[in-house]
RNA sequence: GGGUAGUUGGCGGAGUGGUCAAUCGCAGCUGACUGUAAAUCAGCCGACUUCGGUCUUCGGGGGUUCGAAUCCCUCACUGCCCA
């Protein structure tokens, strides 16, 4: 149940309980998919003023084994963390690990059937099969907070028809998760939230139907799946005016996988509470960092000019010889310490320091603006 | 002094008569990245260009040939071996 504490229009903040902690919402989880935020230990998490953390579940029944992590007590300790996990079903690498259309089944690793997903391990092509029950056993076992039934996750384009039957599919597995879920999760202050997940590809029909069924089997909160996998952009906007009007006022949503910083604002005004993404920690690998335009960030300026930040690649020449900071605002490890000219240097040498002063900056940058969206 | 192997674009290193402005790797420049098979991937990378081409390149010089980075002569330099 989420606790509204203030709404504004469909945008609201609002407290989360999860497994004990209160987290704020709207929040963004970085994402730790095999257990670790990539170049990032806990202590930066924490002084980042990370909430929770994404983690995978495919990533980690492969690897070291969902039975393993159990008996270290489960992801959060195993790693760690001294806050709440969300895990992600796996339902996106059925899409990411190469499953394209009908065209392409059983190609590229992945075989979808009713029963569920069988997958190749792309480092050593041994088979796995995922079944929606599975995927919930292996989240149960990392002690997830936040367990994600398995989906399946449509490309675009893509057809009405196959839209129809993917989310068809979906709907199956989702009351199939939850079946599982209520018979094998455990009760009291441990037990963790279930969420569903609304597909339904680019078509109004689909994704309200999808909502509303998912609605009606009552989950403790819903997510929107199947966005940003290569559509326009409008069709993100469109799917979260047609979604969030059909879920409840006090269950939180949770849009996944996005996004880019003008999508993340737009959303949260649309209404969605939630957020997880590769872009602050892959692009700063890549030498992408953001830096604000706007040195007082309000949630009004940043809607009302997409312009409020930019982004640089510090490897470019053009910062071979600038001594100052990223971002002169910003109170990140890597702008209180370090000059551009370093961070080119340290990327151009390909020296790992780059890689976790960039994470660093560009996860600040992402949850400074969950701060601003939440605090305006 | 004698013998031998070599000298290719910023570097390494293919190519051994035409399909070579010259494989490939590195370095360099630029771009992409949205529930992470991603410290990854893609493009460009002799000069000029109206992007169709044009011009000058494979140690220097001179030949052979319709045609040479590729064959011959010569000079220079480098590595190795013998004295």
């Amino acid at each position: 149940m989420l606790k509204i504490v203030k709404n504004n229009k469909k945008a609201r903040t609002g407290v989360l309980n999860l497994g004990g902690f209160e987290v704020q919402t709207p929040f963004f989880m970085p994402i730790a998919t095999k257990g670790a935020v990539k170049n990032i230990s806990i202590e930066d998490l924490q002084s980042l003023g990370a909430q929770i953390v994404l983690g995978n579940t495919y990533h980690l029944w492969l690897r070291p084994g969902d039975e393993l992590i159990k008996q270290a007590g489960g992801l959060a300790e195993f790693m760690n963390w001294n806050g709440p996990i969300l895990t992600d079903s796996g339902g996106f690498q059925v899409f990411s690990l190469g499953a394209r259309a009908g065209k392409n089944f059983g190609k590229n690793g992945v075989k979808l059937i009713e029963e569920g997903v069988e997958f190749s391990d792309p480092l050593d092509g041994k088979k796995y099969f995922m079944s929606p029950e599975k995927s919930i056993e292996i989240q149960l076992n990392l002690g997830s907070n936040v367990v994600m039934v398995l989906d399946e996750c449509p490309p675009f384009p893509c057809s009405h028809d196959y839209a129809r039957k993917s989310m068809e599919l979906t709907l199956r597995w989702a009351a199939r998760c939850q079946k599982y879920f209520q018979q094998k999760a455990p009760e009291g202050s441990k037990r963790p939230l279930l969420f569903a997940i609304v597909q339904g590809g680019v078509y109004e029909d689909l994704r309200k139907e999808c909502a509303r069924r998912l609605v009606e089997m009552n989950f403790d909160g819903y997510a929107i799946g199947g966005v940003a996998v290569g559509e326009p952009r409008k069709h993100l906007y469109e799917i979260l005016d047609w979604v969030v009007d059909e879920l409840p006022q006090d269950k939180p949503r949770y849009l996944m996988g996005l996004g880019k910083p003008e999508e993340i604002a737009a959303a949260v005004e649309a209404g969605i509470d939630m957020f997880d993404c590769v872009i602050p920690t892959r692009e700063g690998r890549h030498g992408r960092l953001f830096v604000w335009n706007e040195e007082n960030p309000t949630m009004t300026k940043i809607l009302a000019d997409k312009n409020f930040y930019q982004t640089i690649n510090i490897v470019n020449k053009k910062f071979e010889k600038d001594f100052s900071p990223i971002d002169l605002n910003c109170d990140c490890e890597a702008c209180q310490n370090y000059s551009k000219a370093y961070l080119h240097h340290l990327l151009k040498i390909k020296e790992p320091l780059f890689l976790r002063l960039a994470s660093i900056h560009n996860l600040n940058f992402y949850l400074k603006l969950m701060r601003v969206l939440r605090e305006s």
